[in-house]
DNA sequence: AAAGCACTCAACCGCGTGCAC
DNA sequence: CGTGCACGCGGTTGAGTGCTT
């Protein structure tokens, strides 16, 4: 478009780091030098000014352009000029088809990560590719439109997955299938290559989503991780965009729909991320359940629900936040779900109940994965745990973790009667955060841990050895839930609390600010995320009673 | 034809990081 | 260890353009 080098808009002032002085309303005056930098288009004096310079110096040591050429742009300027439109090899053009379905699974894959997207483009910058996706996000929230198509979900899903679970793992039912989060936080690395998602690597949350998105969904972006329950061992995440949770999991549906729509509307939502702190580079490729790429899993494997994995060590923790539809509550899973339907709430929608705008057949990933591991515990009660040698505390492992967003006021709209609603009042008065370690609470686990069947469960356990003195100086009262998860070692038949959780969730009253403070001390990365050590295994607190 | 609006995108801004001193 | 600088990145701004009325 017309934005050149238009030289009769040359003359805007431009603010670099360094130093200066605004000299008029086109111009800075470097406070050091006296040199007057300008700002504002560049015209094609200035560009050969600089690409000569660059042919004869190379790239780097920008500030001294002007020093040497006496172009009257500071260093930062020159960069960006460069970078993005002089140096060679630039694609110039509307993206080909190719690139945008590129940019949607970089996207899906890295979040906000312009610069890292550009990698993967080849004559494409990062500024090129920014405005195209904040551009494209508005057009298709203007078009109610999902942001990642459907068709993209579908291709990316394996032939067996697309035939078994239909519409596929991210739950792309017709008008709520706008999902994969993007979230700025780099994190899933969910792997589009060659349309296989690979297992992804979670980093940190970039909490703050594209401009746009803010301003246009009203709303800081939401990430979910969900394990991919059946038959893949896929994550994805949310981001940039608000999730739509009211296609949760707890109507049914998945929590991933994050295109603003009017049947789902959008509400407050957070960012939380996971990572393994044995890890902090976060460099390796972390398997959901355990499962890695060599293992026994294969794409044409389903990952039964009835089957335990073993191997586990290091796995990636999904994180879920859900909101629901008609309140606007952040709720809990719909853990009252009877033991002997856990099975069809993996397969089947849920309670019809609970009004769904975007009701889906399936739940959400983590209600699946809280299903599974009910069940796989239940199955594999006498199977791989009594398997597992005293030293070996991987056997059998699943994990999981549930992340929540604390909003105090919300979680007090919760329907009573509605299975989230239940579980979130009941959920704290079942697993207060008062004593979140205590014997009792250990005893419940274990307890927990025992019956082959889970009934009624409540919330995931929310222990924190390292935080306990920390939690024990909240003032919790119900209803308030906690919800996080625990490392329980396994020993033989026997199940014990081995280590320390990280980080742990919390919704109620009066817990927002203290919990915000107690997060921001103890992760660093905000309330919500979820810090897992190299444990085992984590326990589902399942009939806390 | 003109005004208004939406869209696009180049460029700016602020901040974080790495490095040298 | 603190400071300053260079650089890179992501978010934001705002002018030009095109479309609609």
């Amino acid at each position: 478009m017309g934005h050149s080098t238009g030289d009769e808009r040359e003359n805007r002032a431009l603010s670099c780091d360094s130093p200066l002085s605004n000299d008029g309303d086109n111009f800075l005056r470097g406070s050091d030098r006296g040199v007057i930098l300008k700002k504002g288009p560049w015209t094609t004096a200035e560009d050969a000014i600089l690409i000569d310079y660059v042919k004869k110096h190379g790239e780097g040591n920008w500030n001294s352009v002007q020093k040497h050429t006496g172009l009257s742009r500071c260093g930062k300027s020159c960069r960006l000029r460069w970078a993005n439109h002089l140096r060679p090899n630039l694609k110039k053009g509307a993206f080909t088809p190719e690139e945008e379905r590129l940019i949607i699974e970089l996207h899906a894959k890295m979040g906000n990560k312009w610069a890292r997207m550009a990698v993967h483009l080849p004559g494409r910058t990062d500024n090129e590719i920014k405005n195209y996706w904040n551009t494209r996000i508005k057009r298709r929230q203007r078009a109610g439109l999902p942001l990642y198509p459907a068709e993209f979900f579908q291709q990316a899903l394996p032939e067996n997955q697309q035939s078994r679970n239909s519409p596929g793992i991210f739950g792309l039912d017709e008008g709520c299938h706008d999902s994969l989060p993007s979230h700025g936080y780099e994190t899933p690395d969910v792997m589009f290559d060659s349309l296989n998602m690979l297992p992804y690597r979670a980093e940190f949350p970039d909490i703050s989503a594209s401009g746009s998105l803010v301003t246009g969904f009203g709303s800081p972006q939401l990430y979910t991780f969900l394990p991919q329950t059946v038959g893949l061992h896929k994550l994805t995440q949310e981001h940039d965009e608000q999730m739509d949770f009211g296609c949760s999991a707890v109507n049914g549906s998945y929590p991933f729909d994050m295109a603003r729509n009017d049947r789902c509307e959008n509400k407050m939502s957070q960012s939380y991320g996971l990572y393994l702190p044995s890890d902090p580079n976060h460099t390796k490729q972390l398997w959901p359940f355990g499962v890695s790429p060599d293992s026994h899993f294969t794409s044409n494997d389903i990952f039964s629900a009835s089957e335990p994995l073993e191997g586990a060590e290091k796995l990636e923790l999904p994180s879920l936040q859900y909101q629901e539809t008609n309140s606007g509550v952040w709720g809990l899973l719909p853990f009252d779900a009877a033991p002997e339907s856990l099975d069809s709430f993996i397969q089947s929608p849920l309670s019809g109940t609970h009004p769904s705008h975007c009701s889906s057949p399936r739940s959400s990933g983590l209600l699946e994965a809280l299903l599974y591991e009910a069940k796989f515990r239940s199955k594999s009660e006498n199977q791989s745990f009594d398997k597992a040698t005293s030293s070996t505390v991987s056997q059998g492992a699943m994990t999981y973790c549930s992340s929540l967003k604390a909003h105090s006021t919300e979680i007090k709209g919760v329907d009573p009667t509605s299975p989230s609603g239940n579980s979130t009042g009941s959920n704290f008065n079942r697993c207060s955060p008062v004593d979140p370690i205590g014997t009792a609470m250990e005893e419940k686990i274990r307890a927990s841990r025992m019956k082959s069947e889970v009934v009624n469960q409540r919330c995931i356990v929310i222990l924190d050895e390292d935080r306990k003195e920390n939690l024990n100086h909240l003032d919790c009262s119900p209803p308030d839930a906690v919800l996080g998860s625990c490392w329980l070692e396994q020993s033989g038949s026997t199940v014990k609390q081995r280590g320390s959780i990280t980080e742990a969730i919390f919704l109620g009253d009066d817990l927002g600010s203290e919990l915000k403070n107690m997060s921001s001390r103890t992760s660093g990365w905000g309330l919500g995320s979820c810090t897992w050590n190299n444990m085992p295994s984590a326990y589902q607190m399942s009939d806390i009673q």
